[in-house]
DNA sequence: TCTGGGGTCCTCTGCCCT
DNA sequence: TCTGAGGGCAGAGGACCC
């Protein structure tokens, strides 16, 4: 049996350039050509995107507000609105779609699309990529850079060759379109250093460093073995392949979540249990009315603590039968908080769930348990959470549905009355106004 | 200089079972 | 019955990405 050569691939990696800030231009063009800062506006706050003019000022994202501030004191800077860019993102996901069914979106503003196909229908890549580009601003007001090579890995590396730049004298525009052809690989690959290579950040670099790797050229003379020796087996082997341009990963379209959470920093650090007690209801619920907004149960519950020292502590709990309740993760998000010391104060809360299912498939036969009838208590024993009354899930069905059509303040559970129900509003961090309103309970001001 | 939020993947460790 | 080896799994944490 004769197997059929390796089929060539065409690979795309669709960026859109400064995409919060650009979308936040569209919608206010009197800030066009000014420093535009998007992301947390408050001390805690990092930078999600700035404008190619802010970036001349060395403004990046990640990078701390305040920082941001004091580099270009004179950039506007904007809160940023997370669910009008999940518009803006489903209408150039779709645009992606019209070219090919093979788009795999990695976040709001970047995909991999699979053009292997197109080539009779639509032309060579760079006229298809050329073409989507084209496409995307006409439809939106939005530029995108693209890179096109034989795998992702590759398209990844060469949209940076086609994005613009920022210079001291402002903003240099790309080629927009960057091209690796098949047989130019690593002529393309090794000349780069080697911290670009997927994987590597500071914690890889600082372990490649002292074998004298500089370059992708550096880390490919160097044999297998000892990557393995010093990475692990994983990363050993993934950086090596890599360093060899090798990558068969196939764009994959509508890839299940691997988990879900909400996490969310304090303007100030939380040390009364009630509050502590108020996020966690929040956090939960929020978690799992996504759950359910995406028909999914989790089996396993997160919690994630990040003290005043921005030391991080997790726990999990894995449960016999996945459950998408709000009430089942407050119960085991708060049983595992009791466990921790909170005295020093708490900066940041997360909830989380993991192992997910799809939430169509059946429930196994419940049994109520002293716990679900009489409140908080120690950490339960895996069978004996998920039990809730099955009047939950006709509550929570009510609930959703009140939510769908009203919003999602409306109602929500009574510990949170008042108080905004919904989390993941604070993307980048807690906003200008210090303290929410809704915490009268934040009590410790910054650690220092 | 100060470090968000939402993810994925990997490694290590300890426990349980065979 | 005890002990050690090894596999599988859960839990915790680190590293990385956008």
């Amino acid at each position: 049996m004769s197997s059929a050569p390796p089929k060539e691939r065409t690979i795309l990696h669709v960026d859109m350039d400064a995409f919060y800030a650009s979308v936040e231009l569209l919608r206010r063009p009197e800030l066009r050509g000014r420093p535009v800062v998007v992301g947390g506006t408050g001390d805690r706050g990092v930078v999600a995107a700035a404008s190619y003019e802010a970036r001349s000022y060395g403004v990046y994202s990640a990078m701390p507000s305040v920082r941001a501030r004091r580099l270009c004191p004179d950039a506007v800077f904007l809160p940023g609105d997370h669910a009008h860019y999940g518009e803006v993102s489903a209408t150039i996901m779709e645009l992606f779609r019209a070219v090919t069914p093979l788009v795999e979106p990695l976040s709001l503003d970047e995909a991999f699309l699979d053009v292997s196909g197109t080539r009779r229908l639509l032309g060579e890549p760079d006229e298809v990529a050329t073409q989507l580009r084209g496409t995307v601003h006409d439809e939106t007001g939005l530029w995108c850079s693209i890179g096109v090579a034989p795998n992702k890995f590759l398209a990844k590396l060469a949209t940076n060759g086609a994005k613009p730049t920022a210079s001291r004298q402002g903003p240099v525009p790309g080629a927009g379109v960057y091209r690796v052809r098949p047989g130019e690989e690593l002529t393309f690959l090794h000349a780069l250093p080697v911290e670009r290579l997927w994987g590597v950040g500071p914690a890889t670099l600082a372990k490649l460093t002292p074998l004298g790797v500089r370059t992708v050229a550096d880390l490919a003379a160097l044999p297998r073995q000892l990557l393995v020796d010093r990475l692990g087996p994983g990363a050993g082997v993934h950086l090596h392949e890599l360093s060899l341009g090798h990558d068969d990963r196939p764009v994959v379209p509508d890839a299940e979540p691997k988990s879900i959470s909400h996490e969310e920093t304090f303007a100030k650090d939380l040390v009364s249990m009630d509050a502590l007690r108020t996020e966690v209801v929040k956090l939960s619920e929020a978690v799992a009315a996504r759950l359910r907004h995406h028909g999914y149960r989790g089996r396993t519950v997160q919690l994630k603590v990040r003290y005043h020292d921005f030391s991080t502590v997790t726990r999990s709990h894995t449960l016999d039968e996945p459950t998408d309740r709000g009430t089942d993760l407050v119960h085991l998000a708060w049983s595992m908080l009791l466990r921790l010391p909170v005295e020093r104060g708490v900066r940041l809360l997360g909830v989380g769930a993991a192992n997910l299912t799809r939430g169509d498939e059946p429930r196994q036969p419940e049994q109520l348990s002293f716990d679900d009838l009489f409140g908080d208590a120690p950490v339960p024993s895996s069978t004996e959470v998920s039990t809730a009354p099955r009047e939950w899930d006709r509550a929570n069905s009510a609930v959703d549905a009140i939510r769908d059509r009203f919003g999602s303040d409306l109602i929500g559970p009574a510990r949170l009355a008042g108080r905004p129900f919904r989390a993941g509003q604070q993307q980048w961090g807690p906003d200008a106004t210090g303290a929410r309103p809704d915490d009268p309970d934040t009590e410790r001001g910054e650690a220092t």
